[in-house]
RNA sequence: UGGGCUAUCGCCAAGCGGUAAGGCACAGGACUUUGACUCCUGCAUUCGCUGGUUCAAAUCCAGCUAGCCCAG
C-alpha cells in the first residue's frame, strides 16, 4: 500500500521488499515474468485465475499475462499430466489440468507461493455474456480486450489491491514507463514489435498502470525462451497457441448458438443479399459472420465475396466485392485516454483497428464525454463494430475505444 | 413433330488432333492472446454415353441421351 509516486519509475523500485502477484497461465511468458520478478527481489505469489468450466471437467481454463493455450498434445510440458484425449472437451479439460500443473510446477521451482483465484462468475458476466450478446447484436466483439479491462486488470487487480499487494505482474509484451515531464505513466509498445500486445491493453488507466509491471516488455520472445530454458522451466519451448480461450474448438458460432439455446439446426438461418438487395443464398445465422469475412460463405461467383454488413432486424447478411469494404471514418465510444489527457482539439495519430495489421495515419477528434471520431488518411478495410480502435503516438498508446 | 445449338471438377470456364488452364467454392496448413483479412498446399488418369477414324481425340465422324432455342 505505501507506494510513493516518486519511486515508481522502472529503475527506482520500492525500498525494502515489495510484494507482487504474478498472473500465471502455465505458459512460458508468465512463467518467465514470475522468474524475473522473483529474481529482482520481490516477494512473489503466483496467481492463476480460474475463468470458466469445461463440460467434462469443472477445471476451467486459467490465464495469466497472456492467453497462452497449452499445446493440446502437452508434450513439452514438464509437469505431470495424465493422458491426453483427442476429444475436444476432454482435451480442453486436460489442457486446463496441464496448465494448473505446469504453473504449480513453475511456482514450486521458483520457490514462490501459488494460489488459484476463482473468477468464473465474473468472467462469465464480464466477458462471455457480453461476447455472446455482441454477436447477437450483429457486432464483432474483442473478448481479450474485455478480459484485460474487467478481469485481469479489473477483478484481479482489485483483489490484489484489497490484499495490500504492491504490484500485479503479467507476461504481457508491452512497456510501462513513467514520464517525469508529464507526470504520467505511459503505456508503450513492446520492444519485440512482433509480439506487441499493447493493442489489447489500451484500457489501462493511470491508477492501474501505477500498480502494474510487464517484465517482458523490453525483451525479445526468443530471449524469453532462452531465459526460461536457462532457468530450467519445462515450458520453455512450448509453442504459442491462440484462439478464444473459452471456446475450445474455435467454433464460436456454435458456442453462441448453444449459449442462446438456438442450437436447433435451422435456427437463425437467413438470406445472403447483395448491395442491391438481391438474394444470393442462405446463411447459417448472423453470428457466424463478421465484417470483411470471405471464407465459409459457400457461395461461388466470378469474384470472391466478402461480408459487407449484417442486419439483425431482417436477419440478412449483405455481401459485396473487396472494393466496397473500405471506409475512412469511424466513431468509437467507451473511449479511454491512457497515456495522455483527453485532447481539446483534433490531433494527428496512428490508429489500429485490429491487432495484426499495421496502424494507419489518422486524425482523431473528441466528440463527447467518451466518444471520438477517427478519420483516416486512407480508407481502411472492413472496420468492424465492436472491435477496438487504439491510438498511438510512436510507441506510446494514447488511448482506445470500441468501434460503433 | 421438323430445324438448329450445347453438353469439360460442387459452380463458372479455357481447350479447336498431341496427351485436361484459370476463377469461385471447399479442405488442410501458416500467420494471430479476439473476430477477420492474407499467404501456402491440395482438389477432373478425365472431358454426357456408345462405337468409329488415327501412331495419338475433350478436340474429327456416327448413333444414343439430356438441356436450350426457332418453327409449328
Amino acid at each position: 500500500m505505501p507506494v510513493p509516486d516518486e519511486v515508481m519509475s522502472e529503475k527506482n523500485i520500492l525500498p525494502g521488499k515489495p510484494n507482487a502477484w504474478i498472473a500465471m497461465s502455465g505458459g512460458v511468458d508468465s512463467s518467465v515474468a514470475a522468474y524475473l520478478t522473483k529474481k529482482e527481489g520481490f516477494d512473489c505469489t503466483g496467481v492463476m485465475m480460474k475463468l470458466f468450466r469445461t463440460k467434462t471437467n469443472e477445471g476451467g481454463r486459467e490465464t495469466g499475462g497472456s492467453c497462452l493455450h497449452i499445446a493440446s498434445d502437452g508434450t513439452q510440458v514438464a509437469a505431470t499430466t495424465e493422458a491426453v484425449s483427442a476429444a475436444t472437451d476432454v482435451a480442453a479439460a486436460t489442457a486446463t489440468a496441464v496448465s494448473v500443473a505446469t504453473a504449480t510446477a513453475v511456482a514450486t521451482l521458483l520457490g514462490i507461493s501459488f494460489r488459484v483465484l476463482d473468477l468464473v462468475t465474473e468472467f462469465d458476466e464480464e466477458v462471455i455474456t457480453p461476447f455472446v450478446t455482441a454477436y447477437q447484436n450483429g457486432e464483432t466483439p474483442n473478448p481479450c480486450v474485455e478480459c484485460n479491462r474487467a478481469i485481469k486488470f479489473g477483478k484481479l487487480l482489485e483483489q490484489a489491491t484489497r490484499e495490500n499487494v504492491d504490484y500485479l505482474v503479467t507476461g504481457h509484451y508491452a512497456r510501462i514507463e513513467y514520464d517525469n515531464h508529464r507526470g504520467r505513466f505511459l503505456l508503450k509498445k513492446a520492444v519485440d514489435i512482433s509480439k506487441d500486445q499493447s493493442y489489447f491493453l489500451y484500457s489501462l488507466t493511470q491508477t492501474q498502470l501505477k500498480k502494474l509491471r510487464f517484465p517482458l516488455g523490453g525483451l525479445e520472445k526468443d530471449k524469453v525462451r532462452e531465459i526460461a530454458a536457462a532457468a530450467g522451466l519445462g515450458n520453455a519451448y512450448k509453442r504459442d497457441s491462440q484462439d478464444i480461450c473459452f471456446i475450445a474448438d474455435g467454433d464460436y458460432g456454435s458456442f453462441i448458438k448453444e449459449r442462446t439455446k438456438e442450437g436447433e439446426q435451422e435456427a437463425g438461418h437467413g438470406n445472403f443479399i447483395d448491395i442491391e438487395g438481391n438474394i444470393l443464398g442462405q446463411h447459417k445465422g448472423i453470428c457466424h459472420y463478421t465484417i470483411g469475412q470471405r471464407r465459409g460463405l459457400g457461395l461461388s461467383l466470378k469474384k470472391p465475396l466478402y461480408v459487407h454488413s449484417k442486419n439483425i432486424v431482417d436477419n440478412t447478411v449483405t455481401l459485396c466485392e473487396e472494393g466496397l469494404l473500405y471506409e475512412r471514418t469511424l466513431i468509437a465510444d467507451d473511449f479511454i485516454w491512457s497515456s495522455i489527457e483527453k485532447p481539446i482539439s483534433p490531433i494527428r495519430v496512428m490508429a489500429k483497428i485490429r491487432h495484426t495489421k499495421a496502424e494507419q495515419a489518422a486524425i482523431v477528434t473528441v466528440t463527447g464525454a467518451d466518444t471520438v471520431k477517427v478519420v483516416f488518411d486512407l480508407p481502411q478495410r472492413a472496420i468492424a463494430k465492436g472491435q477496438a480502435v487504439v491510438l498511438y503516438d510512436g510507441d506510446v498508446v494514447l488511448g482506445g475505444g470500441r468501434i460503433r
